[in-house]
DNA sequence: AGGCCCGGCCAAACCGTTTTGGCCACGGTC
DNA sequence: GACCGTGGCCAAAACGGTTTGGCCGGGCCT
C-alpha cells in the first residue's frame, strides 16, 4: 500500500486541498495573476501540509528553459581521459561557477563537447553554455551560434576581431594586461633575454601571449624567443628547457604558459645545472597548487578562476533573464611574485635566508 | 520572418513529413512498438532533413527522469567559498565522473548539499545523488533517503554498521586496507613510534583510520599517538607537527590523512630541525600534486578518485535503470611511496643518489 | 470456414506545469 | 439603467514527448 503515499504531489493535489483551482495555486506561486491574500494563504498552507514542490522538469518543458547551465570542460575530450592539465584552473572554475550559478538560482553541468563524438543528449538540454577558453574557429561557438543557444565564453574568441561587433560576448581574461605584467616583472628583476614558452592550442590566451610579447620585445630591442609545446604534453617543459638551451642563446627569464611547462622547465634547467632564480628567472602564466609548493616555490600569474567563473555565470545569467550584461569590474587577475623570480642578490653575498 | 524557421522541430513535424503518426516516430527512436523497416527507414530520413532531436525535457516530464545525476560538492559550502581543500581529489573525481556520465548517457550536474540553505530547485531535477564522503548521521542522506532518492556513497556512511542491510549503496574506498598499507610501509621502512594525524570529518576515511590505527598499534604494542585538525584549518599540518614535537614522544614516522596537512607537517618539522625522511618518515593519506612536486617528494596513497568516480557513476546508473549493481572490481587505491617515506641509507654510506 | 494470433499502424490519454481567454459579480460613470 | 473596468477565479489549451488500447488485415491452425 506505501506506493500510494509515494507519489508526489502535484499542482492539482495542491488545488484539490485548498479548494481552488490549479491555475490559482499556479497564480499564487508564480505571483502572476490575481489572488486574493486569504486565498493566497489556504494555497501555501495547502502546499507546506502536502510537503509540495513545483517539479522543475514540467516547468522546463513549459517556459523552455530548465535552469541549468552547462560548463564545457574540454579537457575531459583530451586523449587520456584520466589526465585533466591545469587541474587548479579548471577545479577552482567549476567550484566557484557552481557557486555562483547557485546563487542565480541556477544549476551547473559539467558536459563535454557537445560538438564531440559522444554528444550527451542532456547535454542539450541546458539553457545555456559557458565556454573556456575558446579557439579559433571554434567549432563549438559555431554550433552554438547556429543553434541560438545562449552562451558566454571566458577569453574573447580568437581571430574574429575583424568581424567587430560580431565577437561573441565574453569574459575578459586580460591575457594581454598580465603577459605585459609578467614580462615587466621579470626586466625589472634584470633579465634581458626573456624567453616565452607557450602552449599550442590556438585560444586567445596563447595567441595574445605572443602577440604581445613579440611587441614588448620589439620595443626593447629584444630578440624573442618562443617555444611552443602542447598543454597536454607530459614532461612538456622539460622538453621546453632543452630546446631553449640547444638553441645557444640562454635565456636568463623565461615566462612559460602554463604551470605544468613551468615545474617542467625548472626542473629541466636544474639538471642541466641552471640555477634559479639566479642563473634564470621563471614566471608561470597559471597559478596552481604545485607552483606553491616547488623548490624553489614558482611565481606566476593568478587568473583568479573564481573571479572570472563568477563573472561569466552572471553574464550569462543576465543574458539567459534579458537583462543587460553586468557593468565591467575591477582588473582580474594578478601577479604573485615567489622565489623563482626573486631580485638577484648583489653578487658577493652570502645566499642563506635573511630575516 | 526567420521567427518561423527558428522553432526546432517537434516528433510531429517529423511525423507529418513522413506520413505516419507521431506514435511511430516515437517507437522508431525508442524501440518500443514494432515498426516495419521500411517504415523506419522513412521516418529516420524526415528526421534527419529536419534536424530533428527529441526534447530532453519533454521526455523527462513523461519517463519522471532526466538523465542527469549530481555531484554534490560539500566543499563548496565551506565557509571560504573560494577555497577547497583537497583540490586534486576532488576535480580528478569530478572529471571523472563526468566522463562516467557520459558514458552512460547521463549528465553529471555539480551541486552543493540540498539540504544546505540555498537549495537550488534545479538540483531536485536530477534522478540521483553521488555523495562522497558521507559523515556520521548526515542530513543529506537521512533527506535523500526518505525522499526516495537514488543515491550512492563513497566511502560507507559511518555509524551504521549496527542497522545491517539498512546500509545505504556505496562504493568502497577501502579506508581499512589503505591504513594498514601505509603503516606497514613505516613500519618496515624502520619507524617504531608511527604518530596519525586526522581530520575532524566523521567521515568514513577519518574514523575508520583512527580504528584501524589503534588496532593496529595495539597489536605491535605500540602507544597511538593521534592529532586532530580539521580539514580546512590552513596551517592545519604546521600545527600537528608542533604539537607532536611539544607532546615529547617525537615520533620517527607519521600518516597525515590529508595531502595538506602532509605538507605542512614537513615544513613544520623542517622549521624545527628534523629531518624528513631521515628522523621522521611521512606518509600522506591523499595524493596531490603538490606532494608530487614539494621537497622532499612526499609518499602518500592514491585513492585513485578516478576509478571511484567511475565506479560510484557506474553503481548509479545501475540503480537508475533498475540493473543490478555491477561486481566489485581489482582493489581500488595503492601506495606511492615517495622521497618522504624511502628506506633509510645503512649508517655510514654516502647520502647521495645511487644508480 | 472459423477462430486466433500477430505484425504494423494509429488516436487519444497522459506527464505536471503555465498561460490564455472568459466568466461573474461588483462598483463607478455617464 | 446601460456600460465599462476590474478584481478574483476557473476551464482548457498548450508544451513535446511516451504509452495504452484498439483497429485492421493476413497467415496459420483445426
Amino acid at each position: 500500500m506505501r506506493h500510494v503515499s509515494t507519489r508526489r504531489p502535484t499542482i492539482r493535489d495542491v488545488a484539490r486541498r485548498a479548494g481552488v483551482s490549479v491555475t490559482t495555486v499556479s497564480h499564487t506561486f508564480s505571483g502572476n495573476g490575481k489572488v486574493a491574500a486569504a486565498t493566497q494563504q489556504r494555497v501555501r498552507t495547502a502546499a507546506h501540509d502536502l510537503g509540495y514542490h513545483p517539479d522543475v522538469i514540467a516547468q522546463g518543458l513549459r517556459n523552455n528553459r530548465l535552469g541549468v547551465i552547462a560548463l564545457v570542460a574540454r579537457q575531459l575530450d583530451a586523449l587520456r581521459p584520466d589526465f585533466l592539465y591545469d587541474v587548479d584552473y579548471f577545479s577552482r572554475f567549476a567550484g566557484a561557477a557552481a557557486v555562483a550559478a547557485l546563487a542565480e538560482g541556477l544549476g551547473l553541468m559539467l558536459v563535454s563537447d557537445p560538438t564531440g563524438p559522444r554528444a550527451a543528449g542532456a547535454a542539450l538540454a541546458s539553457d545555456g553554455f559557458i565556454v573556456t577558453e575558446p579557439v579559433v574557429d571554434d567549432p563549438l561557438v559555431a554550433m552554438l551560434t547556429s543553434a541560438g543557444i545562449p552562451f558566454v565564453t571566458v577569453g574573447e574568441v580568437p581571430g574574429r576581431s575583424a568581424d567587430g561587433p560580431d565577437t561573441a560576448p565574453h569574459v575578459d581574461i586580460e591575457s594581454g594586461r598580465l603577459t605585459a605584467l609578467a614580462l615587466d616583472h621579470l626586466w625589472d628583476g634584470g633579465a634581458r633575454r626573456i624567453a616565452l614558452v607557450t602552449g599550442t592550442d590556438r585560444n586567445e590566451w596563447n595567441l595574445r601571449s605572443v602577440a604581445v610579447y613579440e611587441r614588448w620585445c620589439a620595443h626593447r630591442r629584444m630578440t624573442p624567443s618562443t617555444v611552443r609545446v602542447p598543454e597536454e604534453l607530459d614532461g612538456g617543459g622539460h622538453q621546453a628547457a632543452g630546446r631553449l638551451l640547444d638553441a645557444g642563446a640562454v635565456p636568463d627569464g623565461v615566462y612559460a604558459l602554463t604551470s605544468d611547462h613551468a615545474l617542467g622547465l625548472v626542473a629541466g634547467f636544474a639538471e642541466r645545472g641552471l640555477r634559479v632564480p639566479d642563473d634564470v628567472r621563471v614566471v608561470a602564466g597559471s597559478d596552481a597548487e604545485s607552483l606553491r609548493s616547488a623548490r624553489p616555490t614558482i611565481s606566476s600569474i593568478d587568473l583568479e578562476p573564481e573571479e572570472l567563473a563568477r563573472r561569466a555565470v552572471e553574464a550569462l545569467a543576465a543574458r539567459l533573464g534579458g537583462r543587460p550584461p553586468p557593468p565591467v569590474g575591477r582588473p582580474v587577475g594578478h601577479l604573485v611574485v615567489r622565489a623563482s623570480s626573486a631580485p638577484a642578490d648583489p653578487p658577493g653575498q652570502a645566499l642563506g635566508p635573511r630575516p
